[in-house]
DNA sequence: CGTTGTGAAGAGCTTCACAGCG
DNA sequence: CGCTGTGAAGCTCTTCACAACG
């Protein structure tokens, strides 16, 4: 098992697990069976207990899961048990929010950069980081150790600062912007954008309503 | 086609399909075809028009989509043809933040209502919308055609407010707390939670490492 | 002729059911 | 005995391939 192909759906489940699984930790909670822990998920117990087997053999065989063990595993499987480094480009009203969100560098993401092209805005200092003009990204990712992308550009900017990053030498994108990038293969791109919610929640009310 | 279950995904894919025709429409183009939109979104251009199948025959054979025709086909498939009357509840950094976030009215959804716990926050107005006592909300909600409620509390807070909005009436619920909620089956929830696309970014950047 | 709409095939993900183990 | 880990079955979603049609 250790060895196959991960699917998408599983990586967006272990953000929750480790969501809930910190929530019982705060509760003082210790051990906690795939059943529990699948009821607090919504999801179906052989579900988690596929998704940890992916990455090993997590569980204990008539007890369940240590909890403070597990977040860790699987922190360490997705690769955040340690920092990255991010720069962003864009400093308009999203950038500076994110710029000053501490749950990111919470999470083991932290902005040691941001870019923009305003001459308003360059020389800005927001979080102690100051605002350069993007035309320094080249020199200033590498001797950041910088691999993440943040881009809050308005849509039609986004593919340039996708470019400018990717140039730079960041290995993959988070993109807040509501746009399509097109990157090389191996540059992973996330695409944040929450009005999809928003459709969704909608979409899901009306059904409701033609089912009743 | 027309009456069978929706895949989840496919809801998805539309928010995406709409952006990209959006963007499309900004540059005056007029007709899509599904393999055009398709490289656009980077999907398969079956996907697509299986996807469009589920709500009516919207395209033309031999020439493709009307774009414009499209996005209000689309729109009204998913319901957001119309405006959504919405209250938040946690008027906190990411509350306020939402209450003054331009682009969330200009979807359709309004924000007609706030209310927090906290007597500092309480009779604060941003964006000439007054902060509540969240004892209100049951009088307030269904008074002002509420239909969707937004969470923006701290985690532990999160399923108390969900409790007043469906009490108080609202048929659907976009929550940014990172909190798992228990809720009526006939009540939607959507999670928003970038941390999410933060956890994933690394874990694919990692991959790529392995790879190569 | 070109592109849609769609049954059928294929791929991928989820759930079941139980052997394996502490 | 209880709960995990996992092959196999079942199900859903995606892609193919082509008939239908403007």
């Amino acid at each position: 098992m250790k060895s196959k192909r991960i699917p998408k759906a599983t990586i967006g489940r272990l953000a929750v697990y480790v969501q809930v699984l910190e929530s019982l930790r705060r509760d003082r909670v210790e051990v906690v069976s795939s059943e529990k822990l699948a009821q607090a998920c919504s999801v179906n117990s052989s579900q988690i207990r596929k998704d940890l087997a992916y990455f090993g053999e997590f569980g204990v065989r008539g007890v369940g899961y240590y909890i403070q063990e597990l977040i860790t595993s699987i922190k360490r499987s997705l690769g955040i048990d340690r920092v990255w480094n991010c720069a962003l480009v864009g400093v308009g009203n999203l950038g500076r929010a994110l710029m000053k969100h501490r749950d990111i560098p919470r999470k083991g993401f932290v902005i040691k950069a941001a870019f923009d092209c305003d001459p308003d805005r360059i020389g800005l200092v927001i979080k102690g980081i100051e605002v350069m003009c993007l035309s320094r990204i080249k020199e200033v990712v590498p001797s950041l150790d910088v691999e993440v992308g943040f881009i809050s550009t308005p849509p039609e900017r986004a593919q340039r600062a996708a470019n400018f990053l990717i140039e730079a030498g960041v290995r993959g994108i988070v993109t807040f912007a509501p746009a399509r990038l097109e990157v090389p293969a191996n540059i992973p791109v996330e695409y944040v954008d929450f009005s999809h919610h928003l459709y969704a929640v909608a979409f899901y009310i009306n059904q409701e309503a033609n089912k009743a």
